[in-house]
RNA sequence: GUGGUCGUAGCUCAGCUGGUAGAGCAUCCGGUUGUGGUCCGGAAUGUCGCGGGUUCGAGCCCCGUCGAUCACCCCA
């Protein structure tokens, strides 16, 4: 019988690799716990219309790349390509936003785009996002960028940027695509570029093309359009995250892939990554909530891109703290040391500490390779004398140097040892 | 979705102008009857991605297909 494969453009992750990973997306979900946001679970298939109405018809994501099928019901329904638009519907339908505002969510786990894989990029990916809904101060555009912030500082990475921009309020950006494609119109561009720059003229800007690049240089630049307001608030956002000492550069010409960005928007770029080089972005989104129905409440967050964030950290060679290895690994000799060591793993576990053991009958030998192999900080040998004596011997897996202990007090020398 | 490259042992790869497969690492056993990560010896492991074609003969050539990867597109 043939072996079954994953589908297309599918990361898996599993022993040793998931390790890292689980250590990534822990950290990022810590920077975000300990700026008191709160976990939101949501589905991850919703109402098509729902990415649509919120993501925008016009963009990528929803008119080529959604996975959309009907159920049995025939209601249209699509896994998810994104986190905000559902992290709406749910404070809309459940009514989060009539408490103390901002509402402050995070949200993990599996997003879906149907596009042509490569290297970190997945039609199954994995997201690590915040929200913050209900306030408009400056102080909570500059909050959610330092979570994100520090979470890859935390995590050790060194290669990365951050490029701010804004984009101003929705009628700013009407009198802006205006007038840009007026200036694009002037152009002498190929058919598809063309089309390209129909469906939205802010997409030019991110053409790699060195001709392309040097046409549009003379093109209008939104940020000149802003109203007072909008630029006052960018001004105020940016002197925050001066005074949190976060390094930026503000990049006039940013694309964003999804329609509903206002004001704010920011992209964190890895610089060892080739062409999938963004690792997390998100921005302002102040009309998305009305537009689905719900009251006009404001509302900024970010998608960090999980897979890609463990590339970056591979790439950098970063490595995963010793909290996160075994801390004991029981090597028994004999029968009935096996029978010891089985309940005593147990105790340990209750007790708190991770703690594996050789199981099988490979022998002394075998056992401390076994050991080795699991990481784990210390190796503690049990053997037929030890019990007798009420004993066993502590072994630091890294120094090598081994001392003996007594197996009542066994917990505590641990916890001074760990 | 468009174009290029690649697909051989669990992993990384070698395999000359077509003559039915090899290395290193990992695994297991032993050297060491109570000590891993070093060293030495030994063993096991493959429908050469899959399907078809050309040929006396295909890992190698041709076609298709699946997958990965790179660039574009797009983005996390």
């Amino acid at each position: 019988m043939n072996k079954f494969a994953a589908p297309k453009g599918v990361s898996e992750y599993f022993p040793d690799r998931s390790k890292y990973f689980e250590f990534v997306r822990e950290t990022l979900i810590d920077s975000a716990r300990r700026s008191g946001y709160q976990l939101i679970e949501l589905p991850v298939f919703e109402d098509t219309e729902l990415f649509a109405r919120g993501v925008g018809e016009s963009t990528d994501v929803v008119s080529k790349e959604m996975y959309t099928f009907e159920d049995r019901g025939g209601r249209s329904i699509t896994l998810r390509p994104e986190g905000t638009a559902g992290v709406m519907r749910s404070v809309i339908e459940h009514n989060l936003d009539r408490g103390q505002l901002p509402v402050k969510v995070w949200y993990s786990g599996q997003f879906f785009r149907a596009e042509r894989p490569q290297l970190g990029r997945y039609r199954q990916f994995y997201q690590v996002g915040i929200e913050a809904i209900g306030l408009q101060d400056p102080e909570i555009d500059a909050e959610v960028i330092s979570v994100a912030d520090r979470a890859f500082k935390k995590l050790g990475l060194k290669n990365y940027s951050l490029e701010i921009t804004s984009l101003g309020d929705a009628p700013t950006r009407e009198r802006y695509t205006k007038d840009l494609r007026t200036y694009i119109a002037t152009l002498d561009l190929d058919e598809a570029t063309t089309q390209r720059a129909n469906l939205n003229p802010l997409r030019l800007f991110d053409d790699k093309r060195d001709e392309v690049r040097a046409l549009m240089a003379g093109a209008p630049v939104l940020m000149d359009y802003l109203t007072q307001e909008s630029a006052s608030h960018f001004q105020k956002v940016q002197e925050c995250l001066n005074d949190f000492s976060i390094d930026y550069s503000i990049n006039k010409r940013m694309v964003r892939g999804l329609d509903y960005y206002t004001g704010t928007a920011f992209e964190f770029v890895h610089n060892g990554l080739g062409s999938q080089s963004g690792i997390g972005g998100g921005g302002r989104y102040d009309g998305l909530m009305a537009q689905l129905g719900g009251s006009d409440l404001s509302g900024i967050g970010f998608g960090l891109g999980v897979d890609r964030i463990l590339l970056a950290c591979e790439a950098e060679g970063v490595g995963i703290p010793q909290d996160f290895a075994l801390q004991l690994f029981i090597v028994p000799i004999g029968e009935s040391a096996k029978r010891r060591a089985v309940v005593l793993a147990q105790e340990l576990r209750v007790a708190g500490f991770s703690t594996d053991l050789a199981y099988g009958d490979r022998g002394l030998k075998g056992a401390m390779k076994a050991a080795d192999k699991s990481g784990s900080r210390f190796a503690l040998v049990l053997g037929e004398n030890e019990i007798a004596s009420g004993s066993a011997e502590l072994k630091n897996m890294q120094t090598g140097v081994s001392s003996s202990v007594t197996l009542r007090t066994l917990q505590e020398d641990l916890r001074k040892l760990l």
